[in-house]
DNA sequence: CGCTGACATTTTAAGCTTGAAATAGTTTTC
DNA sequence: GAAAACTATTTCAAGCTTAAAATGTCAGCG
């Protein structure tokens, strides 16, 4: 490992070094998620937003206000109108009317959206499990927890 | 921190870790990139794409084939011809025939576009290492290796 | 020369994404 | 209880994204 002079008079300390990180931490993360992109298609003729609006609803099992589903996945509300659409279309989650306050709507898994995400799911453990077979149990662990803080951080700060 | 039990009969050891450290990892640079996303338009009025193929031609300044251009920044190649199109339409770019071969032609950052990009490289810098501020130097040496680590890997595998 | 196959790029259709404006319903305030 | 302010959602226009098909070009081969 190369490790560059450290000058205690040095404005800005690692600058260059975190936009080199977070240029690598983006094309790993492109890297997996283009193929998992590719996976949920061939397997399951899926893509990836229909997923993670599964995925949230199923964690969710009474349902979810489009609002909800929209700070969760961290995506525009007008975004999930058009996801949501096309999941009812197919009969995946329905709409659920709400008594008392008639601007909000509920969407809810149906029973054949259960058990297709169920399939979806353990496929996609697998495949993440593969994909990231290459960080060690430490690494994983370690850059876990640093993750876990960095998000608090932020939400501490938003 | 809490450690589970390691059996050794444990199959698929850590699959559940990874899949955290997967969605964690996805959290945090969603949260980064939308942050940037922000940024970039308020301050230059642009997009994350467009800012990429501006800093991949900035890279080489001789300039780049649209499949060169598609294979590094890791998209499909019909998602490059709009994006410069709409570069080239703003002056910031060229595309230039090129003797010899009539299918090809270069891409090239116009004076316009590298002093443009130079204010928002800038800019961008900075930007990360303000959100990137909260992991510490140690974390961002290991990490980036582990990143050039998966990454090469990846590579030698595809 | 004229075919064939490979290559570089663009086009197309469908879906995703955003921010902003529009719609509709609820709550607060006077 | 009407007006104003706020909330939840959808619609809209513009741009991004992909995979697949179409276009145009080149290189080799008989």
């Amino acid at each position: 490992m190369a490790s560059e002079p450290r000058s205690t008079v040095m404005p800005e300390t690692g600058n260059k070094e975190r936009l080199r990180l977070w240029i690598r931490l983006l094309r790993a993360t492109h890297i997996v998620e283009s193929e998992l992109r590719d996976r949920l298609k061939r397997e399951f003729d899926t893509t990836l937003p229909r997923f993670d609006v599964l995925a949230a609803l199923y964690r969710e099992r009474g349902g979810m206000l489009m609002s909800d589903l929209s700070r969760y996945l961290l995506v525009s509300n007008g975004n999930v109108t058009g996801i949501v659409d096309r999941l009812v279309s197919d009969g995946l989650i329905v709409r659920a009317r709400r008594e008392g306050d008639r601007r909000t709507s509920i969407v809810r898994l149906t029973e054949a959206g259960v058990t297709l995400f169920e399939r979806m799911a353990q496929a996609h453990e697998n495949w993440i499990a593969e994909l990231l077979a290459g960080i060690g149990e430490d690494d994983v662990q370690h850059l876990s927890g640093m993750l876990r803080a960095f998000r608090s951080e932020w939400e501490l700060e938003h």
